[in-house]
DNA sequence: AGTACCACCTGACGGC
DNA sequence: TGCCGTCAGGTGGTAC
């Protein structure tokens, strides 16, 4: 699920759920999720305290702590967030739960556990290390188009390049290229301006567009391709077939007829 | 600089 | 029914 808009959707959501309540206490269900700080060290810095602000960054979510340090959160390819009461509410399976005062709880809930539970204590010292682009809803197009020239490679592994620009991954670099009227294995260098200008416009669009329809496909406009993302699939804008490749071990959906290399 | 492949994990699904 | 390979929206490391 998470890419940037979902991520988007999830800060959002922790903002109306879990913001200035006191943690009455931490429970880690999987120290795994932990990378760099022991599960004991973890809790100690956090009960007794209170969320006061989100912010995001790609796929990246922080929760800033009263102290001024802050909760990292990466969802991997299964995370999400589950703010509930009664625990025959609670997701399937919860990694590391907040428990506030008021009875409710927070759970970061990761199946797969691809993913990283953190304390930071300068977001922007973290994004530097971690060689992270600027944020793709950040971007101006001159800043796209300089970002862009001297780049190689195929215009999709580009787009999902973390360090190139933060937030776009499998699913959604497929609906930018669909929209883009581009071929995924289209070189970068190989890119007209017209086409750098529609890529760019198209990132926009879609990401703002996913977060208004609070990246739930269901709700997608018609000519959207997320919605139409299998085999053999038909295409919402011309009707032919969806055709399936793999770009990096990785499947790519793309209309042929659309998306002309 | 790019790419190709493996690893980290769990679980669902189709084929036999 | 059961076993097995494959695949899933992420990231990091290594070798070429």
């Amino acid at each position: 699920m998470p890419e940037l808009p979902d991520l988007e959707v999830f800060r959002r959501y922790f903002d109306s759920t879990a913001l200035h309540q006191k943690i009455r206490e931490v429970r880690i269900l999987e120290d795994r999720l932990l990378e760099d700080i022991a599960p004991s060290r973890f809790r100690k810095r956090i009960t007794e305290k209170s969320f006061e602000s989100t912010h995001r960054h790609g796929k990246y979510l922080f929760a800033v702590l009263d102290d001024g340090s802050a909760v990292l959160l990466h969802f991997g390819m299964t995370g999400f967030l589950s703010y509930y009461k009664e625990s025959t509410d609670e997701s399937r399976h919860p990694r590391v739960i907040f428990d506030f005062d008021n009875g409710y709880h927070l759970a970061y809930d990761n199946q797969r556990m691809l993913g990283e539970v953190e304390i930071i204590e300068d977001a922007g010292d973290y994004l530097r290390r971690q060689g992270l682009g600027e944020d793709a809803l950040d971007l101006t197009s001159s800043r796209f188009k300089s970002l862009v020239s001297g780049r190689r490679g195929s215009v999709k592994t580009t787009l999902m390049n973390q360090s190139f620009i933060a937030g776009i991954g499998n699913i959604y670099s497929d609906e930018i290229l669909f929209q883009s009227g581009i071929h995924p294995k289209t070189k970068v260098q190989d890119l007209e301006e017209n086409q750098i200008r529609t890529l760019f416009r198209q990132i926009q669009k879609v990401l703002t567009t996913a977060i208004d329809k609070k990246a739930d496909p269901n709700e997608f406009p018609d000519d959207f391709l997320i919605p139409h993302r299998g085999e053999d699939d038909i295409c919402p804008k011309c009707g032919g077939r969806i055709e399936k490749i793999k770009i990096n071990n990785r499947g790519a959906y793309l209309c042929p007829k659309c998306q002309k290399k």
